[in-house]
DNA sequence: ACTTTATTTGACCAAGCGGTCAAAGCAACG
DNA sequence: CGTTGCTTTGACCGCTTGGTCAAATAAAGT
């Protein structure tokens, strides 16, 4: 039945893929139509509805895409490696993924933005255990006195703000830097902020 | 010509830019719909076209009241000041308004989102010019030894970002942790963050 | 060449979109 | 009470939307 795909189909497939991920994270779902992803991946609207069932079907498939790749560092987090430099490469896995992967950087955030409809489940269940196990792990760090004590959880979180921060915000930080490339200076930052969060405090904080 | 506003003008201008700024917040300018918010503020469509003449100028409204009010906590950000208290209390503003106002977090959010079509300008010319100044204070600082040598620019994208994910992202935060408070624990982790970050290291990092 | 299958498209549809308008309802004030 | 101006609405309009379909076209296999 589902036999291997033509090239044909390969090339229209992911034409359509990525003109679905230009329009989607830029508009959102709902705020993006077929016709503009049509003429962004140069095929008529009947045509992409040939490789694709629906408008839906190629959001999911974009989700679905990211979501394989997008939890792939923090999986990485290895519990017996160095704390500081395990936490700090996974930051740095995430920045890059970031400056590499805006769009699907946008693409999330949008989803996110809007009630998250499509991958709430999914956050509840597999984020929400692959979160808790890495959270886990550097709790043990942090008691161990390997690193600050800091929360797990927080800490996860600001490691993702910061880092799609420069996706999600391009525009903002473009025209507050005027540079062009808004990553510029944003790994040194990021490497200083995360090596002061995570350095043990020789005295004691009141 | 411009007389004071009714009473009934005044409540439902007000119950219009409400319902705007939820639907607008979640679903992007695109995404929304002119039922949607006529429905939420309580409201027929062609009645809430007798108080706004446009989406657009719904929108425009509340990205005008919400601009006077965001860039406030920058504002009085003060040379004067203690550097480290200075910094830190703009960073506890700034997480105080994402609690508050979560909604604007996320209007602003997809409008950068959607690469700011509509404040662009003002982003590149009054944003920009406020942080600068901002930005050669924090670098006095530093250059004082008053605090850690940071990049400022960095340093207040890192507050934006650290502040407004908790709103932003609101969803994932709740589905991750499970908590009903998405800001739990956000006030005392940023307070570490930022003093750990700001605090000059008495050795020299290489 | 011919048949089979995969691909592409123009025409079309019902529903939803932002917005208009004339008329109806309503409040205030003399 | 009547009239004047503020408020509300049902009906409507032209356009866009997601999606369908039958027919045309291009590949591929024989």
């Amino acid at each position: 039945m589902s036999k291997t795909p033509t090239r044909i189909q390969q090339r229209n497939r992911a034409a359509i893929l990525s003109a679905g991920l230009d329009v989607f994270s830029q508009y959102g779902f709902r705020g993006s139509t077929l016709d503009q992803i049509a003429e962004a991946a140069g095929l008529s609207k009947p045509n992409l509805l040939y490789y694709f069932p629906s408008k839906e079907a190629i959001h999911t498939a974009l989700l679905e895409r990211l979501l394989e790749t997008w939890l792939d560092p923090l999986k990485s987090l290895d519990g017996d490696g160095d704390p500081v430099e395990e936490i700090m490469n996974y930051a740095r896995r995430k920045l890059t993924m970031s400056r590499e992967y805006p769009r699907e950087s946008r693409l999330f955030a949008n989803e996110i933005l809007q009630g998250a409809p499509r991958i709430a489940e999914i956050l509840r269940t597999d984020l929400k255990a692959l979160v808790d196990e890495k959270a886990q792990i550097i709790r043990d760090w942090a008691d161990a006195g390997k690193i600050a004590t800091v929360d797990p959880h927080h800490l996860i979180f600001s490691i993702w703000a910061l880092t799609q921060h420069y996706a999600d915000f391009d525009v903002q930080v473009r025209a507050v830097r005027g540079t062009d490339d808004p990553f510029a200076g944003a790994g040194a930052f990021l490497d200083h902020v995360m090596r002061s969060v995570l350095t043990p405090v020789s005295g004691n904080t009141s």
